[in-house]
DNA sequence: TATGAATGAGGTTTCATTCAT
DNA sequence: GATGAATGAAACCTCATTCAT
């Protein structure tokens, strides 16, 4: 009978979502060690036997609910990408940036909490921090692009600044004002700095203006 | 005869100073819900007992670990605030930064790690919450004493990324080029920017009149 | 498929007789501090976990194990209530006593030990007081119904007495005649003591006249 | 120098008093095996390492406690003896139980707690149990004295209620009328029951009235 | 698919006791 | 005689996980 079959499939798909769903809230309430799975188990309504029937281990379900976040998370960054110019694609990522800590508030302070522990990130395997990579490596290609000079340390600052605004969103949400801050970010790195201001990279500026 | 009341003060301090040297390395390394405080023990060389000793209870050594790293923190920032003029002073407090969180690693790792847990923030007090609120206010005075426009936001903007920048310090210490980084900082920072290039807006707004 | 709905509430219960059986036993040996929770849990042969599944805490099983014992010894009094006249009343709660004693004897030496601990009995609440005060108040009014002068005291002298009696059984129930003694109590208690004995002391006074 | 070590002997007494009182309070508040030790050491004002000198172990000390207390108690019923008839050295004893009671609260408080557990008893050694039935011997020998009949049971029915009726004094000492209904008692214990209320025993009555 | 009773290792904390001085 | 830092076994309790149904 593939009807019941298909039943099943979405009855699977809706309590692995529930589970998932409701350990990021708490995960990030509380944080992933100080969060027992019983605790996860009541708030989803559920019993612990069905939790581990669909998650070999809590360290399992941390897994999938970074895979599931993760998967968002990249779209956005994807749609950033498909911007036509340099800049309008950097103002993309900006924006997107504040938009996705916004609508994934939970996973970033869930992640936020998370990174700094060696052991944590090793069992999370490498993704997060590839990704992280990525972002910077990205953030450096648009600048390039953009025309900023040094635009790998500049993609550090960068990176580092958006990653502080979007830290300090989630620690305060109802009053800290992200959309405002990165509004002027944006406009801050509509285009590079004008060589005036920088007699001593006259040199840089030549080379800036062959690329464009 | 008892032991002199000199000896007893010193093996006091010295019991304790290890027991929190060792607590931060643990809780900075595994997270602090995730370091039984048997390790903490074990590391340290000492029995439960003695650890029970001198604090009531895992989260109290939490909390005179916190103590014990802010006093540093704490001087450091007044150090900056004696500096002659504002931009010295913004220039002493950034690079400031840099140098406490070098010195002191493990206490940034800990506190990033923490501070997005409610539970764990509330039962440290609102000290922590207090220090950031009032580096908000300083990083706002100076910039204004400095003839920044729109100080507030302009110090959200800055507060964001130096957090940003020690915490991506703290991650990867052995290569993260934070002195650079806070060098240009300071550099961007030396001077608000002058009026004359705001026209660069207007400039693009005709730009941008042309695209139409 | 679950297990049904019945047979988890056997196993409930089972469980949970099993625990309080046991620690009932335990207390009553060792008296309530000096009974681990190991102890109980090794002598029921369950693991510790399931003991806290059931009570939350040590002291909550020492509230459960008094709540099922008070319940027998209620009723057992209730039933003494039931008898027609004042003195056959006084006869079956006086016969009860001797018999609750006897059957519910862990309770009592626990109890016993128990009660003179300020802190354990405040943490029992107010039911092992209020129920001793009721026993007094009953007693009285038993008394006096049966014609007795001076009932309240009269009251308090039988519950002394009583008490003792239940006590030195439970301290050596193999010899303990507790039987023949409520017996001979009963007898005692069986009517009032007729006016016309008080002369007896008239007499003796008559008597200390001629030693004079 | 004999003074110093006279002196010597009056420290070492005073602690060792000070400390066997103190443990007497607290042993009697939360009982023996909920008392630390190192609350006895904290409320006497002393260090831990100074009980140990004194008392090998917690239970030592304990047993010195009942030793100090015992000393009083047997002077006590040793005076009671001391009277000249048989119902004058009742009724002494009788008072004297309610004095002794009222006097060494602390102390009965604490035996009461502590001599329903088996284990406890034995390691106190036998001297309690002792002592018990020494007092049964003599109540039931000076009942018989009096002219009581069958003073083997009557003997055990008063003991049991002079051991209620401390009890209960201990348990609530502001308001419970001990001396008013000792006074009874022992106006009920003057002299044997008339034998005109129990034909059964007129034989008896003879015995007695020869010894008058 | 789903339940919840049950497990047991290990977590935090307590406490009787020791020992250098 | 006296101190108090230090010990470590054991106490109470938690929590990730299993398993019969």
């Amino acid at each position: 009978m593939p009807r019941s079959a298909a039943l099943n499939r979405e009855l699977r798909a809706a309590s692995r979502g529930r589970i998932i769903e409701t350990a990021l809230r708490l995960f990030a309430e509380r944080g992933y060690a100080a969060t027992p799975v019983d605790a996860i188990v009541s708030a989803a309504g559920i019993s612990p036997g069905l939790l581990y029937h669909y998650f070999p281990s809590k360290l399992d379900l941390l897994r999938a609910v970074f895979a599931a976040s993760m998967t968002d998370v990249r779209a956005s960054f994807a749609a950033a990408d498909a911007a036509a110019t340099p800049s309008v694609r950097l103002a993309a990522l900006l924006r997107g940036a504040a938009a996705i800590v916004r609508e994934h508030r939970d996973f970033w302070t869930l992640s936020y909490g998370l990174r700094m522990q060696r052991e944590a990130m090793a069992a999370l395997g490498p993704s997060l921090a590839e990704w992280t990579a990525e972002i910077h490596r990205t953030l450096e290609r648009y600048l390039r692009q953009a025309g900023w000079p040094d635009a790998r340390r500049e993609a550090l600052l960068l990176f580092a600044q958006i990653d502080g605004l979007c830290q300090h969103y989630v620690l305060d949400p109802e009053r800290y004002p992200i959309d405002a801050l990165v509004a002027r970010l944006v406009d801050r790195y509509a285009s590079p700095p004008s060589p005036s201001r920088r007699p001593r990279r006259a040199a840089r500026r030549s080379d800036s203006r062959r690329q464009t």
